[in-house]
RNA sequence: CGGGGCGGCGUAUGACGGCAGUACGCCUGCUUUGGGAGCAGGUAGACCGAGUUCGACUCUCGGCGCCCCGACCA
């Protein structure tokens, strides 16, 4: 059926792209996304996702949800926590840097969470008790808060961000290491569908876990040094890497080479780190209780995004994966306002979108056939469709992928098989 | 948090210790219509505070904000 929400006009769309790029980002996911309206900045680290960037976001969303719901239930949990939860296991005070944390009317103190271990060790004493409650996932997609020192490069790093964070529990190790390998495969998933190589990359378990496994994606604007064997895939991050070039360690075939990557995700073996404070335990079959062993697996969406944009656009503007882009197919109606052209490339739209085909209808009256061309090479829709009075004369449209530079004419009644192929 | 840069119409910029200009945008009208159209008219701007000065958008100091480098990064 068609969905108002499905496609759009761009003549009554909430948007508006910019001419020049900003003055002051250097960052290049910033400069398109900004440029492109995808994104506004309200200060630093904190965006508005506009109507394109939303539209991404919905489809990064709901792949990774994709993906996530062969692993455990969704479920979501609250941005504002109470200090005793952060209080039990320390990370009140551990955590001052980055956590927001305030008092509120009633002198209470209160925090914005930055993570949600706590909260949902504290959520999980409820349902687990017994080693037959084992193992159990469950994951949420949720608003995080970070008082970064330095918010930087667009949406690589936030102070407000969305997050995809996925819990497990288990009784054992061996049930532990099964699952966790079922996550990286799919995390591998989610990725690829995005149109993005993550390198599996070995890195410090941080606070709570000896090691933990990062998905870095080859980028200039990475943050991360990465040491990556091409051969068989190895990689360690940087920072705990002893080896810093030379034969590879783990195949010892391949040389070890210095790449920049960004963090897409990454997977922790928590441990007992958590549940012990809390006092999350659990009966085994003999009666005896041990804390439950307990993982977490984050991908970060609004970085996500950015990274697509980081590693998907030429000097004219972005050129989304199909997958995440905000429409499949960007319609353009150039030349001379004209009834019967008007009402041709009307047509077009409207059976794109019965075809339930995503469309993005350029439909803007007295804005140049240059204007509209640019427009849709920053905003980089996979597909673009063109009709004019030349198209219009023999009853044809002008298609072209972004990227591509021929294009050709075929029939409107072509057009759906040909994007959907 | 240390270091650096920047702060002017919605956007991007030029000049300047002496009436703040240009381009794009936006509004009116006419023309135009396949790679950011033309003409005419119009709209709209100095981050905040203190100091120096006859006079500060401009110089000095402080604050705030943004960007960059570094540190940090469950």
């Amino acid at each position: 059926m068609v969905k108002e929400r499905s496609s759009m006009r761009q003549s009554t769309l909430f948007l508006k792209t910019q001419r020049e790029f900003p003055k002051d980002e250097a960052a290049v996911n910033a400069k398109l996304l900004i440029r492109g309206n995808f994104i506004h900045k309200l200060m630093a680290g904190v965006y508005t996702m506009l109507p394109l960037g939303f539209r991404v976001r919905e489809k990064v969303i709901a792949i990774i949800r994709d993906e996530m719901d062969m692993l455990g239930a969704e479920m979501l949990m609250p941005a504002l926590h109470p200090r005793a939860t952060w209080d039990a296991t320390g990370r009140w005070e551990g955590m001052q840097k980055v956590m927001y944390q305030f008092k509120d009317h009633g002198g209470r103190d209160v925090g914005l969470g930055p993570t949600h271990e706590e909260v949902i060790a504290e959520v999980a004493k409820q349902i687990i008790s017994s080693y037959q409650d084992l193992p159990k996932a469950i994951y949420q997609i949720q608003t995080k808060f970070r008082d970064e020192e330095r918010p930087k490069s667009g949406l690589l790093r936030g102070r407000e961000f969305t997050m995809k964070d996925l819990y497990s529990f288990h009784a054992d190790t061996a049930s532990l290491e099964q699952y966790y390998e079922r996550v990286k495969d799919a995390y591998h998933a989610v990725f690829k569908r995005m149109g993005l190589m993550a390198h599996l990359t070995e890195a410090s378990g941080g606070d709570f876990s000896k090691y933990s496994h990062e998905f870095m994606v080859e980028a200039d604007a990475g943050e991360d040094k990465v040491l990556l064997c091409r051969l068989c895939g190895f990689a360690r991050n940087a920072e705990i890497a002893e080896e810093k070039k030379g034969k590879c360690t783990k195949c010892g075939e391949g040389m070890l080479e210095n790449i920049n990557g960004i963090e897409v995700g990454n997977i922790f073996k928590l441990g007992t780190r958590f549940s012990e404070p809390v006092g999350l335990v659990f009966k085994d079959k003999d009666g005896e209780t041990h804390p439950v062993i307990m993982a977490s697996y984050g991908i970060g969406v609004e970085r996500l995004i950015g990274t697509i944009a980081e590693t998907h656009h030429d000097d004219k503007g972005l050129m989304w994966p199909e997958a995440v882009a905000p429409f499949m197919v960007h319609l353009l109606r150039v030349g001379a306002e004209d009834d019967g052209l008007t009402k041709f490339a009307d047509k077009v739209y409207d059976d794109l979108v019965k075809k339930g085909i995503e469309v993005l209808y350029d439909d803007r009256p007295g804005v140049s056939a240059g204007e509209k061309f640019a427009d849709a090479d920053l905003i980089g829709i996979p597909w673009r469709v063109v009709v004019s009075e030349r198209t219009h004369a023999s009853e044809k449209v002008e298609v072209k992928r972004r990227g591509e530079n021929d294009a050709k004419l075929v029939t409107p009644s072509a057009l759906a098989a040909l994007v959907n192929a």
